[in-house]
DNA sequence: TCCTTTTATGTCGTGCACGATATATATGCG
DNA sequence: CGCATATATATCGTGCACGACATAAAAGGA
């Protein structure tokens, strides 16, 4: 007996005393009702409403949002970056690379410990924090969500997102 | 004066009236606090959790989210799925053409339209929804929300993800 | 010390994602 | 009909994203 059959198993209960109205049980069948779908188009139509103001900077979607962890704090590791991004080094180093070709970062092996890098602004690179600094706000009144939506969407995200990374085994 | 910055200037005196904690105005400085982080990493998130499960069915996650669009209703044209998916052409018909070479679906002109072309699932596509099934179970338990929390979470997504698609042009 | 193991990053191959552009079919107007 | 225009999809180049593997430095034990 594995772990999803289970989790079936407590949910379709679980309807049944709710009364909800979906047929079969309370796993959603149709797209619209799937978070991996709403997560999956919404990242979609985010990146795409950044495309136009971040163009004007010549940054891509993924770039911009690494820049954002370097204006918070300078000189971290590749290491620190790809945690907190969810991204593998694989995926991050050839970017730091393009952002370094732009002229937005350095790249140095760290002191202490050889094998790390440390990624730390130019100022170019810190430049552009201000060239960016009106775009939050203008994506912001773009959702078209209020402030306390917004702060219970993030609750949610952060939640979901870190509920995920705990480790389960699949075993379906 | 652009549109940018008067919703700044909205946003601080908003600020003002409501007393919130934001140093500045209400606009996020941490990327903690970016929902465009949050639904970034969320998703990296996602699709890494999707990853153990799909592997057994030989799907790539964005391909499994097309073909649940599918398992919705069958013979569904391109452009339906791409508009679906908040995704061009020129991404989704690679990805099609992959999912016709595993023998999944077939790709067909319309009778009607000949420059349209009609995607329907094979039986072998339509069996893969039978040994998906117990998948959204298991992700939504991995999530860590409640029912009602993941309800609120779809509406919140799917909310910012139309009010971003609205035509805004940027003017900062 | 030398050698194994671990850790940090990088390289490579495949697939997703976009914009710019191409091709091919349909539509509309003279 | 013949031709311009519009529409639907596909192609191509660049960058993101992953896993598998490579490299190189650090750490640890005989």
């Amino acid at each position: 007996m594995n772990r999803c059959f289970v989790s079936t198993f407590y949910i379709a209960h679980d309807r049944k005393r709710r009364g909800t109205r979906q047929s079969m049980s309370d796993v959603p069948t149709l797209a619209e009702d799937l978070f991996c779908y709403g997560v999956y188009t919404a990242s979609h139509a985010i990146n795409r409403a950044y495309i136009p103001h971040l163009k004007k900077l010549g940054l891509t979607y993924p770039q911009y949002i690494t820049l954002t962890l370097l204006w918070e704090r300078d000189g971290q590791k590749v290491n620190e970056l790809a945690k907190r991004l969810l991204m593998e080094t694989s995926t991050l180093t050839p970017l730091l690379k393009r952002l370094e070709a732009l002229g937005h970062v350095m790249r140095r092996p760290g002191e202490l410990d050889a094998r790390e890098v440390l990624v730390h602004l130019t100022e170019s690179g810190k430049a552009l924090s201000m060239q960016a600094e009106p775009i939050t706000a203008c994506m912001i009144e773009g959702t078209s969500l209020s402030r306390s939506e917004l702060q219970r969407l993030q609750t949610l995200l952060l939640k979901l997102r870190d509920g995920l990374r705990a480790p389960q085994t699949p075993q379906h």
